[in-house]
RNA sequence: GGCCCCAUCGUCUAGGUAGGCCUAGGACACCGGGUUUUCAACCCGGCAACAGGGGUUCGAAUCCCCUUGGGGCUACCA
């Protein structure tokens, strides 16, 4: 009889689900669903310190939105429940009893300094580490004595030693380990939690998982799991360990990069958040710049310029000067500015503070929050940042999915079936893999167009929506109508933006400094417009057919290309240089809106 | 440092488990050209790789070894 398989993805919450985790489940997700067995949702919460409460929702709501569903898990619940670690610990402390009484794991009672010490011994003299085990187990006796002292107490399995351990991996093949370098690892806590090792080993047997698919940088744990379901006269399931995912920096993409990056940008740039705090202290602007390491950067020094409403060459003079005294005054500055970010992201000082001396991880949201306050793009690392990137779910399945993973020959752009249908577990890559963003915009400028209009618009609905647009006023046929004649666009975020100025304010359109530069200013711009003006007042019907002609014969007439007269009209009605097609463009604003912001345009640029 | 894993165009990869069908295929990026009312999209063309060195073999990208390079683990995190 041919067991069913199950797989499972156990994440634990600290986060929002990031992409090397996305997929990891989508693979077991993937495999559960090719071979009609099921799928389970664990959270591996045993480490309170590390848990954050939104973690479990956001990483469930990750999940969903990319279409991960699960069979058994928080919210689906099923035979093997609770799926949350921490509700579990009964049931981890019947086999470590179990373990303890049989001789297979004994107490310590060693500060984890004093094994430091052990570690940084053997480190010197070039030898692997692995924890003495005493002669003799303390009983549980010792155990209670070292309690009441204040010791910690832990629980250690002891590893036989005896033979070499063979991992059976499917994509590494045999991988064999020495006995004497699994080192007596911990499986239980001071706290009384079950390590990571012990409660994902009882837990899979309990679960019937018949498959782990997992990062590679679990390989080096699996030996340690096999001895303990030996142990514990437990099966051990399929193993296999795919490559990790890296980003450009080289190293195994992190979740911990966007943190970094924040704080380096803060402590390398001190002066993008002192903003806020020298705008309210104007006449101490000058005197604290002469004390603050400014960037070389001449587009920041412009843009702090316009934004302070000063001359440049303040600022620059300001950035070529060195130290100098006045160091109390910066003092109070950063202060000043440290509270003003605080403010801003709903934070304290102190917290701000400690989080640049890198003593606090901020929470995510908070991170989102300084990275637009500052102005500034974190590397995309969570599933979320997709999402309001303005990515398909389609497309980050199927992209995650050839990455470490190929169904063989030319075929990329594949639909969840498709996935699902062709997915091979043994032709997992075994070499890492580079998360490249070039290659996800073409993939999902694919899925944009193949994505039935239906589900397109619900996805852009939900775009908009996370990201509080004012394309939000929209109605599904306007939606629909705005997807349609922003055909090409390579994310959603595309056809959001080029969408945004139907929904301004008539008499209140910003305009992009560039464009009127590059187009309002030019010779003869405004004169075209009012010629156009007129033909548009007297146009009837107001079709985008009657538009197109009466430009181009304009053009003609004019003997210039549709791009002079396009142009300023674009300009005109949206503010900047890009926008859907101009015909279809001004049938959508109509023709009161186009005249309004025609006539705004001319009044405010004629000289 | 110790242990483990990996190695085809810049990137993702096909081919490797049955060595000759590979003068190494596709996709993204890039470069050149075309289309064009903007941005995209689209069309055509081009550049570009078996890390190095030894073996085994009539024959190696494919098998073995070494070197080099990259990655992972080395927690009372998962």
């Amino acid at each position: 009889m041919s067991e069913k398989t199950v797989t499972r993805f156990a994440p634990s919450p600290t986060g929002y689900l990031h992409v090397g985790g996305a997929r990891t489940a989508l693979f077991n997700w993937l495999y559960a669903k090719k071979t009609g067995g099921i799928f389970i949702l664990r959270i591996e919460d045993t480490d309170l310190s590390r848990n954050t409460p939104t973690a479990m929702q956001q990483v469930m709501a990750d999940l969903k939105w990319l279409g991960i569903d699960w069979d058994e898990g928080p919210g689906v619940e099923g035979p093997n429940g609770p799926y949350l670690q921490s509700q579990r610990r009964d049931i981890y402390d019947k086999y470590l009893k179990q373990l303890l009484e049989e001789k297979k794991a004994y107490y310590c009672f060693d500060t984890p300094e004093e094994v430091q010490v052990l570690r940084d011994k053997a480190a010197a003299e070039k030898k692997n580490f692995t924890y003495p085990r005493p002669e003799n187990f303390p009983d549980e006796s010792d155990a209670e004595k070292a309690k009441a002292q204040g010791k910690p107490v832990t629980v250690r399995f002891a590893v036989p030693n005896d033979k070499p351990i063979v991992v059976n991996d499917i994509v590494r093949g045999e991988v064999t380990f020495a006995a004497s370098e699994i080192g007596d690892f911990v499986i239980q806590k001071r706290d009384g939690f079950p390590t990571y090792h012990f409660a994902c080993v009882v837990d899979d047997e309990l679960m019937g998982v018949t498959h782990v698919i997992r990062g590679q940088e679990h390989l080096m744990n699996t030996p340690g799991h096999q001895v303990l379901q030996a142990a514990l006269g437990f099966r051990t399931p399929v193993y296999a360990h795919m490559s990790v995912t890296v980003s450009e920096g080289g190293g195994k993409l992190s979740k911990r990069e966007r943190g970094k990056r924040l704080r380096r940008e803060i402590i390398d740039n001190p002066s993008a958040y002192l903003l806020d705090a020298i705008k309210t202290e104007p006449e101490q602007f000058e005197r604290f710049l002469d004390d603050n390491a400014t960037p070389k950067d001449s587009s920041l020094i412009n843009k702090w310029a316009e934004e302070l409403g000063v001359d440049s060459t303040i600022i620059a003079t300001a950035a070529a000067k060195n130290g100098g005294g006045n160091r109390s005054l910066r003092n109070e500055m950063i202060n000043k500015s440290e509270a003003a970010l605080a403010h801003k992201i709903g934070s304290t000082p102190s917290e701000v503070k400690k989080f640049k001396e890198g003593k606090v991880a901020f929470d995510e949201p908070i991170i989102i929050g300084e990275a637009e306050y500052l102005d500034l793009d974190l590397p995309e690392i969570n599933v979320v940042d997709f999402l309001r990137g303005g990515y398909l779910p389609e497309t980050m399945v199927n992209f995650l999915a050839l990455l470490g993973w190929s169904p063989g020959g030319d075929r990329e752009i594949m639909s969840r079936d498709e996935l699902i249908s062709s997915f091979d577990i043994s032709r997992l890559a075994k070499s890492n893999s580079l998360f490249d963003r070039k290659k996800l915009i073409s993939f999902n400028v694919e899925h944009l167009k193949l994505v039935d209009k239906e589900k397109l618009l619900s996805h852009f609905k939900d775009y908009i929506k996370i990201i509080d647009s004012p394309v939000l006023k929209a109605d599904d046929a306007l939606l629909s109508t705005l997807i349609k004649i922003c055909e090409g666009a390579r994310t959603l975020e595309d056809i959001e933006k080029k969408s945004r100025f139907f929904f301004s304010d008539s008499d209140n359109i910003e305009y992009d400094p560039k464009a009127v530069k590059k187009v309002l200013l030019k010779e003869g711009a405004l004169d075209i417009l009012h010629v156009i003006r007129g033909k548009l007042a007297d146009m009837e019907p107001f079709t985008e057919e009657a538009l197109e002609a009466m430009l181009r014969a304009l053009a003609e007439e004019k003997e210039v290309g549709l791009g002079k007269v396009a142009q300023p009209l674009r300009v005109a009605i949206s503010g900047t240089m890009v926008s859907p097609p101009i015909f279809d463009s001004v049938k959508i604003l109509g023709k009161e809106n186009t005249l309004a912001r025609i006539d705004n345009t001319i009044e405010k640029f004629k000289s």
